[in-house]
RNA sequence: GGAGAGAUGGCUGAGUGGACGAAAGCGCCCGACUUGAAAUCGGGUAGAGCCAAAAGCUCUCAGAGGUUCGAAUCCUCUUCUCUCCGCCA
C-alpha cells in the first residue's frame, strides 16, 4: 500500500512510476473514485452529526409526546444514512481493491526498464577464479561425491526436489552457524520463524496481489507456505507500534523455502539451482524511513563481506524498475561466477520496501519528536545464505584437478576436523 | 478434539445502556526545584478519517453483523489468548 496522498499530489509522477513498474493502473478513473468517495463520506459524517445531536438531546426531554417525535426524526435521518453508507460500500469496496493492485513506488535512483535485460551492473568485486584443468559443473561434483540425490527424490517428492548428502550437509550446516555468528555480533535478533502463515500474514507482505502462483497453499488449514523467512518475519508486529529507541529493529531467521516454480518449466531442470524447497538464512529489518537507505547499503554491505570471506568472485546488479516486484522500492542482487556452469547466478539479494509492507500491516513507530507522532517504519530484506545455491558455489569455486573440493577457510572452524570433501 | 475464562490507549488495568474516547497507575513530553542528575511537584499525552490547514465533525474498546433514539456495556457469528482434560514430536 502506498500513500494515497502520493497519488492526489502527483498524479504525472504516480502515473510514470506505474509504467515504470509495468502496471497498468487507470490513475484518472480512480481520482474520480476517490473524490467521490470523500463527497460521500462528508455527507454522511454531517448527517451522523446531526443524529448523533439529536440523540442527545432526547434525555432532556420530559413530554412522551415531544419524545416519539424526536425519535421519529432521528429515525429519518438514520434511514438516510443507512442509504448513502449502502452506496459508500461499494465505492469504498472498488477503492481499496484498486489501492491494494498498486505497486511500491520506486526510488529516484532506481532505472526505468523492462526486465532483467536492463539491470544495471554496478561493478564486479573479487578474483576471477582461475583452474589448470577444466573446471566441472556442480552436478558433476556432487555426482561423483555423493553430496546431492536428485533422483530418489524425483521418485519421493517429484521433480525439483533433492536430498542433501555426507558434507554438503555438514556445510549447510556451517554456512549457518557461520551467518548467525557474524549477524549476532551486529545486533541481529536470531529467529526461527513459522513457515506456514496465514492469509493476512501474506496479503500484508504484498506477495498475493501478483505472484500467487508461486506460492504453495494449504487450503484444508487456509495457510500459506513462505517462500523465503521474509514472508513471515515482517508480521511479527503488524499491527503493533515500536519505539524509536528500538530501530532498526533486526532479525536474522533461519527457515525452509517454498517455491511452486509454476513459471519456469525447462529452467534449470536439473540440479538443485531451483528446487520447490531449500533453506535460508534471511536478514530483516525495520528501519527509520529516514535511514532506510543507509540500512539498504548496510544489508548489501552484510551480504557482500560474506562473499568476500568465502573467496568468491561476485557482481553487484542493481534491479530496473520492470524488474523489482511490487513490494520493493529499490533492490539489489549479488550474482556469484560458477566456474562450471560458466555463468553468473544469483545467490543473494536485498530489498528496501520503504513503508508498503508495513502500511498494509500496520506497523508503526511512535517518534520522539511529537510533531511527527507515529509513522510507518520502513521494511527491508537481504539474503545472508540461501544454502543450495551457496554449496553449488563453494562446490564449483572450490573444487581441485583430482575431483575434491576444498572446504573455504572461514568455515572450517564450523565443520570440525574436514578441510575438504574427497571422492571415496 | 472436549470443558471453561478472557480480549479496553505505548504498557498494566477500572468501567455492565446516555454525563465514557474511556478512571487510576506506569511510560513518554514540557515546566518548576537542582551546579547537573535522581527524587518531588505542576501541566500535557490514544489512533484513524474528512478538511490546504486550524477549528470542527465522524469512526474506533479483538473483528464482522444485529438490537436501540443512544452500545466498551445487550444479542449472534468469527478470530486470537489463557486454564483444565485428551492426543502428540
Amino acid at each position: 500500500m502506498i500513500n494515497i496522498k502520493f497519488i492526489r499530489e502527483n498524479p504525472e509522477k504516480f502515473k510514470k512510476a506505474c509504467k515504470a513498474k509495468q502496471v497498468l493502473f487507470d490513475t484518472d478513473y480512480f481520482l474520480e473514485l476517490d473524490k467521490k468517495r470523500r463527497e460521500m463520506i462528508q455527507e454522511i459524517e454531517s448527517l451522523k452529526a446531526r443524529q448523533n445531536k439529536e440523540s442527545s438531546e432526547i434525555t432532556k426531554l420530559q413530554d412522551a409526546e415531544i419524545k416519539r417525535n424526536k425519535i421519529e426524526k432521528i429515525k429519518e435521518i438514520k434511514n438516510r444514512i443507512k442509504d448513502l453508507e449502502r452506496d459508500l460500500k461499494e465505492i469504498e469496496k472498488e477503492h481499496e481493491n484498486l489501492m491494494c493492485q498498486i505497486p511500491n513506488m520506486p526510488l529516484e535512483d532506481v532505472k526505468v526498464g523492462r526486465g532483467e535485460e536492463d539491470n544495471e551492473i554496478l561493478r564486479h568485486e573479487g578474483k576471477i577464479p582461475k583452474f589448470d584443468f577444466e573446471p566441472k559443473n556442480y552436478l558433476e561434483i556432487t555426482k561423483r561425491l555423493d553430496l546431492i540425490d536428485t533422483e530418489r527424490a524425483a521418485r519421493v517428492s517429484g521433480s525439483r526436489f533433492g536430498y542433501l548428502k555426507k558434507e554438503a550437509v555438514l556445510l549447510e550446516f556451517a554456512l549457518i552457524q557461520f551467518a548467525l555468528d557474524t549477524l549476532i555480533k551486529k545486533d541481529f535478533i536470531p529467529v526461527v520463524p513459522p513457515v506456514m502463515i496465514k492469509e493476512k500474514a501474506m496479503w500484508g507482505m504484498g506477495y498475493l496481489e501478483r505472484g500467487k502462483e508461486e506460492i504453495y497453499y494449504l487450503p484444508k488449514d487456509r495457510l500459506y507456505l513462505i517462500g523465503t523467512s521474509e514472508q513471515s518475519i515482517g508480521p511479527m508486529h503488524m499491527n503493533e507500534i515500536l519505539k524509536e529507541e528500538d530501530l532498526p529493529l533486526r532479525y536474522v531467521g533461519f527457515s525452509s523455502c517454498f517455491r511452486r516454480e509454476a513459471g519456469s518449466y525447462g529452467k534449470d531442470t536439473k540440479g538443485i539451482l531451483r528446487v520447490h524447497q531449500f533453506d535460508k538464512v534471511e536478514m530483516f529489518s525495520f528501519a527509520l524511513p529516514e535511514y532506510s537507505q543507509k540500512e539498504h547499503e548496510f544489508f548489501l554491505f552484510l551480504e557482500e563481506e560474506f562473499l568476500k570471506k568465502l573467496g568468491l568472485y561476485y557482481r553487484v546488479v542493481k534491479m530496473c524498475t520492470g524488474d523489482l516486484g511490487d513490494p520493493a522500492a529499490s533492490k539489489y542482487d549479488l550474482e556469484v561466477w560458477l566456474p562450471g556452469l560458466s555463468e553468473f547466478r544469483e545467490v543473494t539479494s536485498t530489498s528496501n520496501c520503504t513503508d508498503f509492507q508495513a502500511r498494509r500491516l500496520k506497523i508503526r513507530y511512535k517518534s520522539k519528536d511529537p510533531r511527527l507522532g507515529i509513522q510507518f517504519v520502513h521494511t527491508l530484506n537481504g539474503t545472508a545464505f540461501a544454502i543450495g545455491r551457496m554449496i553449488i558455489a563453494i562446490l564449483e569455486n572450490y573444487q581441485q584437478v583430482d575431483g575434491s573440493v576444498k572446504i573455504p577457510l572461514v568455515l572450517q572452524p564450523y565443520i570440525k576436523g574436514i578441510t575438504e570433501i574427497k571422492p571415496k
